[in-house]
DNA sequence: TTATATACGACTAAATTAGTCGTAATTAAT
DNA sequence: ATTAATTACGACTAATTTAGTCGTATATAA
């Protein structure tokens, strides 16, 4: 429970390794995938998708791979989080309203607050900040 | 990702139930499991986590149940959360240490502070906060 | 032309979470 | 004493979510 996905830490630490290096130094996803023992084929489809929301850009070819687009701290981690996973929620019906419970529910208020102190924490966060 | 489970969540309801009714009332679990329209043996076994963990009482025969054994605002709800699921963490890594990436991992820093900074947030709560 | 990349969706496997069942023990009410 | 309602608890199954793989297409440097 309260947990981060791979797909969310596997992103991070791509990030962070592209923060970390030369700016237009070119990563593929093979070395990535050698380098912190990921599976490829998985770190792949992560990158692919960094890319498509335009965070990293992708070189095709030979020699081809990956690079920062962004500013980290242009991108805030609830966004980034909810890039990756979707909504963001520590329960469903804070997105979802399909609860059957709702009327008898008692503690949407005070999980809801909750939530939105987690929210509040990494809309306050950038990706910046998971460089220290 | 970062959900609480469902057994969290009808725990929840159900010392929400506990802390709005008479002091000395007893509910059992298959009126409570009406009430909230929570399958019934499962409730049951929560509530039974929770009298084993002396957090609520409980009353066997005809006309037995369950009743609050402690003030809510005794009990923090990192404690009550390791209680229902064992150890909280937003990885693995924080807790086990069986993570073969440890070497090349370049975010768990980062993540701890983040970690860190959930645990202190639920810390600082106590199931009374749950009541509001 | 070839080898090395990215792109992407469909699929499978593994793990976690949710829920059920069977059986025993306790006790109030009759 | 007997019965019915309750808690106690572990084993089991089902459902969902997460993790990982595969096949195939496209781009491009050498």
């Amino acid at each position: 429970m309260l947990k981060i996905t791979r797909k969310v830490e596997y992103a991070l630490i791509a990030l962070r390794h592209f923060q970390n290096q030369e700016k237009n130094k070119l990563t593929s996803a093979k070395e990535m995938s050698k380098t912190y023992g990921i599976p490829q084929e998985l770190l792949a489809k992560i990158l692919q998708r960094l890319a498509r929301e335009k965070i990293i850009n992708a070189v095709k070819g030979p020699s081809g791979g990956y690079k920062l687009a962004v500013d980290p701290k242009t991108i805030n981690m609830t966004k980034f989080f909810e890039i990756m996973e979707g909504p963001m929620g520590i329960m469903d019906c804070y997105f979802d309203s399909g609860c059957e419970q709702l009327q008898s529910c008692n503690i949407r208020t005070p999980l809801n607050r909750i939530n939105d102190s987690i929210r509040s924490m990494f809309d306050n966060m950038t990706l910046a900040d998971i460089t220290y």
